[in-house]
RNA sequence: GGAACGUUAGCUCAGCUGGGAGAGCAUUCGCUUGACGUGUGAAAGGUCACAGGUUCGAGCCCUGUACGUUCCACCA
């Protein structure tokens, strides 16, 4: 460990090296201590396609907080960290990878197809965690998992087994959201909603055997009517009563179609008339259930038109689209086009729209699942921060659907059935039957499907920690507490980790769940990759350090707020990292070798008691904030405690009982420890938030440390705790800034000292001054003052001295001699003016009864002392004009 | 179509259970003051979006309006 501090603050140099420390010291390591209390945390885990950006910089930032903080209170804090193999993510990556070398992935086949995916995930797996190292994150590295590894993928089997025996798996031919350029279905949650520009084509279909008559139909999507089996109006439309039943002939194809009746029609939207395509919209494929229609699937799975479509089979949607609008407009049937905005279903990863396909899909049964998830939040058991996510919470848990678990993927959990090659009987088992119940034969295929990346994710909370073992792990650490993730995932991850806990293990996951905003550039758009306004945290890090990085991050970051990223912000915080790092340098020049003994009670002074006494305050404060998860709010009142309180003021103080060590060694000794204890404490409370510069000042400061890190956390000590010398401090500041801005004011030049008579406000209050004269003395320096002296009135000083007016004292400045007198009566003049209406206030609400009757005492207290500060102000103002006229 | 959030200093944002509005950056005028110019002192800058209401008292609570952002939604 150094011995001193490096000269230079350089983030850079300490960093790494401290990081390395802690790897090798197992500081981040937990283990199952029945003498302690666990606090858990699992890390959402990383794509292994990902890189890090600032929402894992956030994310991790905050996580890393609440464990630093836990631990050092001294629970056994496990962060539980791991990646995400991201089906489709990295399945994407990987066949564009493979295309860049000339490899299609269905040449190549499953297995090899796979084998490239392994080796991606060798490769780049590894990477994010790397760059998490980085951000100084104290996961539990040891334990690091995999959604992919052997333990994962026996839970996701194993949960699997489970729900389909209790039959909430199944398998179905529904309608389902179909990703044409992936290829694969999809899941609601992953289809986002568009508004785009389309129009509304209204077409004509003739009446069967009525020459001349027609049905008008108005539809967004023209492609779809060859696979009409019905046009459907509102059963209590009268324009079209008559019509239903009879039969339509349907334009492009030699098929008729009948008109049917169904509620689900709007009479007053567009014609009244709708046509019915049970294979390609979900409204249509209810409809069709409820009338017995056939189902025509018309489309391939790469959204052309298949071999039902006649001329049109092979074309593209769109283009099948234009040329039956041309088709239609050319037999007289298309009546008119009508611009028509409306929203359009797209897979948010690839932006594709979306195409509604019936499919045999899996799926698990959402209805008795999610009522216990919704149950845990609405009955306390699960806090949202902020609450108003709850809203969003209970929206999805009760407006849910079944969820389309299958995936027509490769890379990801094979779906655990099997089908018989001789009869298709299907078994669902972790292993292929060796004999067919049904047949007899032997040989079974497995079904080919993948399952959403999201339901091993589901699982994290507890497949990390060893499920379905019942491992002494997931008996000591879950439930887990506190969940930190961004509010986008809330219907993905939270939900379902939450059903998912509650019915495997029978319990919620995480007590709380913390929800953090979006990071966006610095004109508030989202950071993207097209934008390519993304910025990149590692490129901070290395320009500022990562303590910067992180104290920008959590500085005014409220829960479930977005915010906006500023180089600015990152270089004060910075900044901010530099003054600490100086300031204890200064302190540890001064420092002597060894021990420092701890002055008594008599030695400390009113300075040591005040700085003291307000750091009590922030360790209470701060622990308050903590624990309402108010991180942001907790840093900034550790940061403005260091430097305001600290650094501007008591190191001041202190310098100049430091100066006169040798006259008066035992003020000297009584800052120094001050001082000593002062920042050991400070950087206690810092370290959750600025891990490195806390580390590498505090194991400094105390040689015999090998950490912060496992130091006790600062408990409020009411011992600590002086009020009246906090109050004191307080006038003595207003004292030194009266001064400083009167200086200001009249261009006073810094080495110009002068003398400073003060005269209390009341006998009592000069009595009170002459206790603390030595510390007044004190302040010479800051008071720019040769000599204070405390006299009884004012009659000893000169007339034309300016006074400093403040709550319990008067301070003269004999300045008059360095003074324009025009100048000065017009300041006085206005000063006056300020100081009537702040009189009259004061005295107006004293003279309201509803005030003085129902107001705290504190607070009339207060304006009482506000008139007699005005009234003397006044007083002086007024003698001084006259002293100048 | 529903809902949430936001509107506070020039910019970006804090502001806990209502008790005369704060920070960072930027601006102006000073300072090589014994750790720090990545610093330091002083100052300027706000009818807390608008209109009502509750209250002795409202940035904060209630109602409405405007603008912005986002989420949800099967009107073809």
């Amino acid at each position: 460990m150094a011995k001193e501090l490096a000269k230079t603050y350089d983030p850079k140099g300490l960093e790494d090296r401290l990081y390395q420390k802690w790897l090798d010291k197992g500081y981040f390591h937990a283990d199952v201590d029945p003498a302690k209390k666990p606090f858990t945390i699992v890390m959402p885990p990383p794509n292994i396609t990902g890189q890090l950006h600032m929402g894992h910089a956030l994310d991790n930032t905050l996580q890393d907080i609440l464990i630093r903080w836990k631990r050092m209170q001294g629970y056994e804090a496990l962060w539980q960290p791991g990646t995400d193999h991201a089906a489709i993510a990295t399945e994407v990556k990987v066949i564009s990878h493979l295309k860049e070398q000339g490899i299609d992935k269905n040449e190549i086949g499953r297995e090899a197809f796979l084998a490239h995916c392994w080796d991606w995930r060798k490769e780049y797996g590894g990477r994010i965690i790397r760059q998490l190292h980085k951000m100084g994150s104290s996961a539990d590295w040891d334990r690091e998992r995999f959604t992919m590894d052997e333990g994962c993928s026996k839970a996701v089997q194993e949960v699997f087994l489970r729900l389909h025996d209790k039959g909430y798996i199944y398998r179905g031919a529904k309608i389902i959201n179909w990703c044409p350029v992936c290829k694969t279905s999809i899941s609601d949650a992953e289809v986002e909603h568009v508004d785009m520009d389309g129009f509304f084509w209204h077409i004509r279909y003739p009446i069967v055997g009525e020459e001349g008559r027609y049905v008008e139909i108005a539809t967004t999507r023209p492609e779809t009517m060859l696979g009409d089996t019905a046009v459907a109006v509102n059963p209590e439309d009268e324009r079209y009563k008559d019509l239903v039943g009879k039969e339509l002939v349907l334009p492009l194809t030699d098929r008729t179609i009948p008109v049917i009746a169904d509620e689900y029609v709007d009479k007053d939207f567009g014609t009244g008339c709708v046509k019915i395509t049970p294979a390609h919209d979900p409204n249509d494929f209810e409809v069709g259930k409820r009338h017995g229609l056939a189902q025509i699937n018309i489309m391939n799975d790469d959204a052309t038109i298949n071999e039902l479509g006649g001329k049109y089979a092979g074309m593209d949607r769109y283009a099948a689209r234009k040329a039956m609008v041309e088709d239609l407009e050319k037999l007289g049937l298309l009546v008119k086009v009508v611009p028509h905005l409306h929203a359009v279903g797209r897979h948010d990863r690839c932006k594709t729209v979306v195409e509604p396909l019936i499919k045999q899909q899996w799926f698990v049964r959402m209805d008795e699942l999610i009522k216990p998830a919704s149950d845990a939040v609405r009955n306390g058991d699960i806090r949202l921060i902020p609450k108003r996510m709850e809203k969003l919470y209970f929206n999805w848990t009760d407006n849910i659907r079944d969820w389309c678990i299958s995936r027509q993927l490769w890379w990801g959990h094979r779906i655990p059935a099997w089908y018989c090659d001789g009869c298709g009987e299907m078994v669902v088992a972790a292993e292929a039957p060796a004999v067919c119940p049904k047949c007899g034969k032997t040989h079974f295929h497995q079904d080919p499907d993948t399952l959403d990346t999201w339901f091993s994710s589901a699982l994290w909370p507890f497949s990390t920690l060893g499920w379905p073992e019942e491992t002494p792990e997931l008996k000591y650490f879950y439930p887990t507490d506190v969940l930190v993730t961004g509010y986008d995932i809330i219907f993905f991850w939270v939900i379902r980790m939450v059903f998912s806990g509650l019915e495997h293990m029978g319990k919620i996951p995480f007590h709380t769940v913390l929800f953090h905003g979006l990071i966006r550039d610095s004109q508030g758009r989202k950071m993207s990759k097209s934008l390519g306004n993304g910025i990149d945290p590692l490129e901070v890090i290395d320009q500022y350090g990562a303590d910067a990085l992180r104290l920008t991050l959590v500085t005014g970051n409220a829960p479930g707020n977005d915010m906006r990223f500023y180089w600015e912000q990152v270089e004060a915080s910075r900044n901010f990292a530099n003054k600490i790092w100086n300031a204890s340098r200064f302190i540890m020049m001064n420092l002597p070798e060894g021990e420092i003994g701890k002055p008594e009670e008599a030695h400390l002074e009113i300075a040591d008691r005040w700085i003291l006494s307000a750091l009590n305050t922030i360790i209470r404060d701060v622990e308050d904030n903590m624990e309402r998860y108010e991180l942001g709010i907790a840093v900034q009142k550790v940061h403005d405690f260091l430097w305001d309180e600290f650094c501007d003021w008591y190191i001041e103080l202190a310098k100049l009982r430091l100066m006169r060590k040798d006259e008066d060694p035992e003020s000297a000794n009584a800052a120094l420890w001050t001082l000593k204890e002062v920042l050991g404490t400070s950087m206690k409370l810092l370290h959750p938030f600025m891990p490195f510069v806390s580390e590498e000042i505090y194991c400094t400061l105390y040689p015999e440390a090998d950490t912060v890190m496992t130091a006790a956390w600062p408990v409020e000590d009411p011992a600590r705790s002086f009020p009246e010398d906090e109050k004191e401090i307080e006038l003595y500041k207003e004292l030194v800034r009266g001064v400083r801005a009167l200086r200001a004011e009249r261009g006073v030049p810094h080495g110009r000292k002068t003398t400073l008579h003060i005269v209390g406000k009341d006998a009592e209050a000069n009595e009170e001054l002459r206790i603390l004269q030595r510390s007044l003395r004190d302040m010479g320096r800051l008071l720019a003052a040769t000599e204070v002296t405390i006299e009884d009135s004012k009659d000893a000083i000169p007339q034309d001295a300016l006074p400093i007016v403040c709550s319990k004292m008067t301070a003269y400045v004999p300045l008059s001699e360095i003074v324009d007198k025009e100048a000065e009566i017009a300041r006085l003049t206005a000063e006056r003016e300020k100081a009537v209406s702040e009189l009259k206030r004061a005295e107006g609400m004293l003279a309201n009864p509803n005030f003085v009757n129902r107001a705290p005492a504190a607070k009339v207290e207060a304006e009482k002392e506000k008139v007699v500060k005005y009234r003397a102000m006044l007083q002086e103002i007024d003698s001084q004009l006259q002293a100048f006229a």
